[in-house]
DNA sequence: ATTGGTCTTGTATTTACGTCA
DNA sequence: ACTGACGTAAATACAAGACCA
């Protein structure tokens, strides 16, 4: 799976933004400007741009003649077809019975052409969000590498004895572990560190945000 | 300039599944 | 419970233009 530049360059995630997919992309313009340009109103009015079979649930001749030619859909086409889009994601069949008059086109490549756009919306917001848990796995590994540093950093610059007392018994602890208190069972203390200075506040990590 | 291979994009089809009457 | 019609998502096929060596 590949998106060109492109294309990402119309996204639409939950935001809805003015959908300007392929048609009207600066690097799609090209593309659309020959097959697209060549009918006339007319010729679509009358249906002599129709490139389908005439048997639309078969594309392929019976005699095994030659296949289907394909559709392009012009601009306007197109731009309609975003903004109806943008109101509603799914046709109900007078929608797209009208809207199919309207374009000219088949009820049937109306509602094909519905689908796929949900199907690059959604392809479209899971980048979106793979790209965002991708920033977020890196911020967090980022803070983790900080984190682990400071912990050695306040190992190492412990002066006092390798053991530490608890204020509840007189026990003495290894440093640096997890205590469990005996009587009111909860945990005490994660460092010896922390036993006397409360717990570790690393002042160079800032809750961090990924969304921009 | 052109040619052939590959990539990208957009439309169409197939298949599987859920819902509803 | 079973069934058929219908709608949708997902996967896939395929045509056609873009790009590049």
């Amino acid at each position: 799976m590949a998106v060109s530049p492109t294309s990402s360059a119309c996204l639409e995630l939950t935001i809805s933004v003015p959908g300007t997919f392929a048609s009207s992309g600066e690097g799609g313009a090209m593309r659309d400007l020959d097959i697209n340009q060549v009918p006339s109103e007319e010729e679509w009015a009358t249906g002599s741009m129709e490139l389908i079979e005439e048997d639309d649930q078969n594309p392929y001749n019976n005699d095994g003649g030659p296949p289907r030619k394909k559709l392009r859909l012009t601009k306007q086409q197109s731009r309609l077809l975003e903004e109806s889009f943008r109101q509603n994601h799914t046709l109900n069949p007078k929608q797209k019975e009208t809207l199919a008059m309207e374009l000219k086109l088949k009820p049937r490549q109306v509602e094909v052409w519905f689908q796929n756009r949900r199907a690059r919306s959604k392809l479209k917001q899971t980048e979106m969000e793979c790209e965002y848990l991708k920033r977020w796995f890196g911020s967090l590994s980022e803070q983790n590498k900080r984190l682990q540093k400071e912990v050695e950093e306040l190992r190492a610059i412990k002066v006092g004895p390798p053991t530490v007392m608890t204020s509840h018994s007189c026990e003495p602890l290894p440093a640096s572990t997890l205590t469990m208190c005996p009587q009111c069972e909860r945990v005490t203390t994660t460092t010896a560190q922390a036993n006397f200075a409360g717990p570790i506040r690393p002042t160079a990590s800032k809750p961090t945000t990924l969304a921009g």
